[in-house]
DNA sequence: CTGAAAGCGCTAACAC
DNA sequence: GTGTTAGCGCTTTCAG
């Protein structure tokens, strides 16, 4: 399985390897003859030019490593796509890795995809630091999470007014008995819970603290979750998710338990996924701009490549605003 | 802007280029000031091995590209999400491409990706010749359709008996009139129509052409090509869908036109979408191993890489099984 | 343990 | 029009 380069191409057609390359480069000084002959020799010995060669002599293609949590869930399958949709534009390449929300695959990714892009955008849960160890030097634009490192850059999820709008919203619907389903991640409380709670105190209201309670990020995780909440706290009558999929899960679970949505529970949950419009009731939502986010990811990614600096943070957020639909 | 070489990085340190490279990579022959010396020189200059030169001269790193035509419809997602995690576990890259649906940008990756990758896996419009064309030489799997050219291969979806499973469910609970929803490109039917004819024969029934119809491939299609059906054919009892993403459009259009769903309309889909499962009532469906179908193209991809023949065409199969929920 | 030489496969510059 | 000469940046022999 002997590779086939230029060379066994250009003894073949009986020329010199520079008229190879420019056969196969569509070059314009050329015989119309001899390019046909090489192109004939090429194909015949299944040639193929090697991208390393290629790439090392002309430093053009880039490819940047897209680092996705979980492709299944619609939220990152959006991300995906309008980052590659986006990439595509420029021509770039994307590789795309599922790190299946574990932190050793994370760093596998990481050590892997480090040698073999450009740069890399992504969701991740390590440090700076440790992330810095495995891809010394490429540029990284984080998804939904802070820097510190300048070389990095961010793109910010800020729900803060959205959340805050949902809490509002339910509120004057006459709610002041509100729970969330967080996510469960080590166990540490997400942003959006803290949102959740600032907007909570602004609006006069009292946590209890049971409350609030963390869920796997899916369909399951949701349903489990509010079951656990709801038979421990069923004084609760309203309710914000994490995100679309755990909400999904909870409204189903609560259908399942005899509760009307939004009669008994109002849900609202976190993302403004299309499939939030599909199920029954539809799902209010603090709906992201997921194809706004993977642009920015891009464009800023762009930015580093060429040497620049990140555009300035105010400029690097993607602000969630709530989308009313039947759940609240 | 210029490039930080292994020569920069050897002339900082005071050690030839090999040294560098030994101290880069692990090697054992080295001594541990001047690789910890030659580490430190490396990342003050902030130097990045190149990936061309690399792969040149270590002929290993495997790439491949997944095509897909719609990264947001849930069938394509687990199929690309599957792909991906059976490339992980070679340690292999996977570029991905969403080309929308359409032809052009078809070509338009295939040429650029054509050059960029080792292999190619996914979903393609373009005749074999077409493509042939723009991937010269390159090993291509060929995802839900078939193949000619041997240095091909395909992973086939076969639904006949699937389908024929929920035609006879479909006659069982007492329908004679079926009608299908049929993808609309190229105005060509599509291979599952045919299935769905053969088993309507094979059942016995009668089919007024006027009862298929083509949808757009997504839940807006399918909704309004449901809805031009039901006007024209209102004595339809049961649907067959080319896939799920129509079937939802449908069901939701249906209730929307006050139909009882499955009382005044069986609906039966085609992948088994786990999104299926959460709308009301749920769909019932000819469900697709999109996890198998993902690992089967990958593995074969290793074989046409090996430069082994694809596997038998009779193991290369995804068969379609009837996931009776709740919608039929 | 370290350096020198050779070459991976290709293309850009310059010759002829 | 076509061939020759140089590298692109790295690792792999093989000497020392």
């Amino acid at each position: 399985m002997k590779r086939v380069t230029i060379h066994d191409v250009a003894r073949s057609a009986g020329v010199s390897r520079q008229t190879v390359s420019r056969a196969l480069n569509d070059k314009a000084e050329i015989d119309g003859g001899t390019k046909q002959r090489v192109l004939d020799a090429a194909r015949t010995l299944g040639y193929r030019p090697s991208r390393f060669a290629r790439g090392l002599v002309r430093q053009d293609t880039v490819t940047i490593g897209l680092v996705i949590p979980d492709l299944r869930n619609p939220f990152f399958t959006e991300i995906a796509a309008s980052a590659l949709e986006a990439a595509r534009a420029r021509d770039w390449h994307v590789v795309v890795h599922d790190t299946a929300d574990s932190p050793e695959r994370e760093i596998g990714t990481l050590r892997v995809i480090g040698s073999q892009v450009d740069a890399v955008v992504g969701y991740f849960s390590q440090s700076e630091e440790e992330i810095e160890r495995h891809v010394a030097g490429l540029p990284v634009v984080f998804l939904g999470r802070e820097h510190r490192n300048p070389r990095f850059s961010s793109i910010r999820i800020d729900g803060e007014a959205g959340i805050a709008a949902a809490v509002d919203h339910l509120v004057a619907a006459g709610h002041t008995r509100i729970g969330m389903l967080d996510h469960n991640r080590r166990n540490e409380p997400s942003i959006r819970q803290r949102w959740f709670r600032t907007a909570a105190a602004s609006a006069g209201l009292v946590l209890d603290p049971g409350w609030i309670l963390g869920a796997n990020q899916s369909v399951d995780g949701g349903a489990l979750a509010f079951e656990a909440l709801h038979a421990a706290h069923p004084e609760i009558t309203a309710l914000l998710t994490f995100n679309d999929i755990i909400a999904i899960g909870a409204l189903r679970r609560a259908r399942q338990l005899g509760l009307r949505v939004p009669a008994d529970l109002a849900l609202i949950g976190f993302d403004g996924l299309e499939l939030g419009a599909l199920i029954d009731p539809p799902l209010t939502s603090v709906a992201i701009d997921t194809n706004r986010l993977g642009t920015l990811a891009i464009e800023d990614v762009a930015r580093l490549l060429a040497g620049d600096r990140a555009a300035a943070p105010e400029d690097l957020v993607v602000r969630g605003a709530l989308r009313l639909r039947g759940s609240a």
